[in-house]
DNA sequence: TACTGTGAAGGCCTTCACAGCG
DNA sequence: CGCTGTGAAGGCCTTCACAGTA
């Protein structure tokens, strides 16, 4: 599988690589629609071929959480499932701050598949008064300006950061100085934090302009190292 | 810096790691900063540091692609920007096409920074007859049954996704049908591409689980109160 | 003098291969 | 017998350190 993050700079705690994390999550979406099939047992082999894993990697991601298959047999769905989910820490609900509700911004507070993953975006601030007090999908717009406060009281764990590129690093400095310690953002700016500060790029721009280099150097012609 | 992707599965012909690839679209915004700051020359020090790069390694990326600075000196900002683009092929316009114009895919058709780098989003697909013939951003959104004409016409290079889970394989087999190379996936699904097809992923789901699995193991201690 | 370009060293992740167990 | 779990091997990227040059 293919995810659109960097990779080599943070690590969690115990030398777990961030891209181990990564296949996780998708591991965890492959058993969930397995059991949705009724399927009650799986091999690395099959749990990881669609995913472009191989065994061999799924088993030594799991291996770095702990044992949780069974020799001769492999997997069984629900158990796996269940492990992972209090691995990532998605056994339990986390709330999601929104800042910046512009098109993006209520693009995402309306997409209702964050739930299924636990992951409530409970929370929308802006600082611009045309869109203070709008609520979209269930959600009030507030004022930037009680975030502070909020974000205590409301126990927001994530900030999504859906503002312009030019107030993207002060909304971040913000944020990190009313504790919160996890921050996602959109805009294509290079945001600087503390160590501490667990911080994820989306950059859409960065992620065509990598697909047209490619398209440029190899063309077409001979393509075959590559992952299927 | 830090990007949403993941890395290495895929790479550019001669032996250049996609992370190289990520870190020169960051270069190049930095060199773009500085260039209107009136900033004429740049030692790897200064270019990398703010972009948490060693200068040692900006050195390496570019000694993939050939020799651009001065010795002793440094690069100069405009020549240096200028080899990028040609590098990375954004020296000129590539069509790109939204598939899927629900809230996600109208807010990537309305943000005007694409132009920046030569992306041009060109055109917009749908299924959805009351969504077909609306105007985005001055594209019309057409039936998604004309995207293979469309396609080989009008010159487009990239498709991006912005449709749901269940119909992105479909979507992305169609696409792949006409000639696309390069696609850019919104939706949390596992799609399999020919080999000779780049494929990027952006889950936001998957970011925010992530996020949220490095808050849990290193978040501070492990209670869920941090008032501090 | 100051800084680039680069071979070599080092570190980290992935892959391999097999021991071990149900 | 089949498949997991894992130490060891391998490969790739990053970092180091210095030769070379304006």
């Amino acid at each position: 599988m293919k995810n659109v993050t960097k990779s080599r700079e943070q690590k969690t705690p115990p030398n777990i690589p961030l891209d181990t994390i990564r296949r996780m999550t998708a591991y965890l979406r492959t058993l969930n629609r397995l059991g949705a099939d009724g399927i009650a047992t799986v091999s690395s082999e099959e749990l990881a071929r669609p995913l472009n894993v191989s065994p061999a990697q799924l088993r030594k991601d799991l291996s770095y959480f702990g044992r949780f298959g069974t020799t001769g047999v492999g997997y069984r769905v629900a158990d796996l499932a269940a492990s992972i989910k209090s691995i990532l820490g998605t056994d339990r609900v986390w709330n999601v701050a929104v800042i910046g509700v512009g098109k993006l911004g209520t693009a995402l507070l309306d997409y209702p598949g964050f739930l299924d993953f636990n992951l409530r975006l409970s929370a929308a601030f802006d600082n611009n008064p045309a869109r203070i007090g709008k609520v979209i999908n269930g959600v009030p717009v507030r004022d930037v300006a009680q975030f502070p406060a909020a974000a205590a009281a409301e126990r927001i764990s994530v900030v999504i950061l859906a503002v312009n590129s030019s107030s993207a690093q002060a909304v971040a400095d913000m944020a990190a100085a009313c504790g919160i310690k996890a921050i996602l953002n959109f805009a294509p700016a290079n945001i600087c934090m503390a160590p501490h500060i667990y911080l994820s790029n989306i950059d859409v721009s960065c992620e065509l302009e990598t697909l047209v280099c490619r398209l440029k150097h190899c063309g077409e012609p001979e393509s075959e190292d590559n992952a299927s």
